[in-house]
DNA sequence: AAAACCGACAACCGCCCCGTC
DNA sequence: AGACGGGGCGGTTGTCGGTTT
């Protein structure tokens, strides 16, 4: 029933309000629980977060959206106890916080796809970024401005003065260019079904070092929840006492008793999680 | 050793599209 | 049908670390 509830409600805040008819339930005076019946401007310019993500920042965001999924990216970072716009909460989770991210060098098969795609489609980064799983738009864009276009630049002016062509040796030449002399008719079909290479994940941490972050996170996390009761008891006792007291033994067992870093835990589709540096610094 | 420079990339901003009311 | 808001997207900027002078 609470849980109906909840989920009823969390539908009910992508438009932003409650609408108790739908939920029939006899919770009379819950609208005065609410203190945002009405849409607010899309980012109150005052008083929130900007700039780098802290590790307490990201954790977090984990733990809710690991939890309760993001129903809602306005309303979310209120939930998940972060000062930050929902924009900024969006887009940290989708770049570098979801499952399924890769990090690490662009393979060569990689490249080619972005070269190749952004011929056909110019700066469409999220339609390149359907093509590479694992990679966002922001990550291509910057791979892109940082080496490719730089690359196909010299490329470009190298062929204009093709009276050069001795390169002075294959040494001097950089990633990108060595990528251009490669084939450029790629199998978009070949290499999309075909496994990438490996990249740097949760996997690649030790287990020693993740056991001790564990350690250092239990506390963090418990405290969290906690706040994040404290929150939904502002709306209303039973419903939200029962989703924290769910919420709470579901990280008790789903979380806490394993490290952050097994991923069959986390991600038991064989996702990685992967965020900007190593957990090891980040997280220790 | 320190300042200047440069590259890489994380993050913000503003616009646009689409769904909902 | 039009207004509004959320989310997505692309451009741009800021910051940090490494390299060069």
């Amino acid at each position: 029933m609470c849980h109906l509830l909840r989920l009823a409600i969390l539908q009910s805040s992508n438009q932003s309000y409650i609408n108790l008819n739908k939920l029939e339930l006899g919770v009379q005076d819950f609208q005065s629980h609410i203190p945002e019946m009405v849409r607010t401007p899309c980012c109150e310019k005052t008083g929130l977060k900007k700039g780098a993500w802290t590790p307490e920042e990201d954790k977090k965001l984990v733990a809710y959206i690991t939890r309760y999924g993001h129903w809602n990216w306005r309303e979310l970072p209120k939930f998940a106890g972060l000062s930050r716009c929902g924009k900024s909460c969006r887009l940290r989770w989708m770049n570098y916080l979801r499952p399924n991210i890769r990090r690490g060098n662009f393979s060569r098969e990689e490249e080619e796809i972005i070269i190749n795609m952004h011929q056909a489609l110019g700066n469409k980064w999220a339609a390149i970024a359907e093509k590479l799983p694992g990679r966002t738009d922001n990550e291509i864009k910057n791979h892109w401005h940082t080496n490719l276009k730089k690359g196909l630049k010299q490329e470009l002016s190298s062929s204009e003065s093709k009276s050069d062509t001795s390169l002075s040796g294959s040494e001097c030449k950089t990633n990108s260019e060595q990528e251009l002399e490669l084939s450029t008719t790629v199998s978009l079909q070949t290499l999309e079904s075909s496994p990438l290479s490996p990249v740097p994940s949760l996997s690649d941490f030790s287990s020693s070092s993740t056991d001790s972050m564990f350690a250092t996170n239990t506390d963090w996390l418990a405290h969290e929840y906690t706040v994040l009761a404290d929150r939904f008891a502002e709306f209303n006792g039973d419903l939200w006492t029962e989703s924290y007291e769910a919420g709470n033994s579901y990280i008790q067992e789903n979380f806490f008793s394993h490290t952050w870093a097994d991923p069959e835990t986390l991600f038991p589709h064989g996702e990685s999680f992967c965020t900007y540096g190593s957990y090891e610094d980040n997280y220790m």
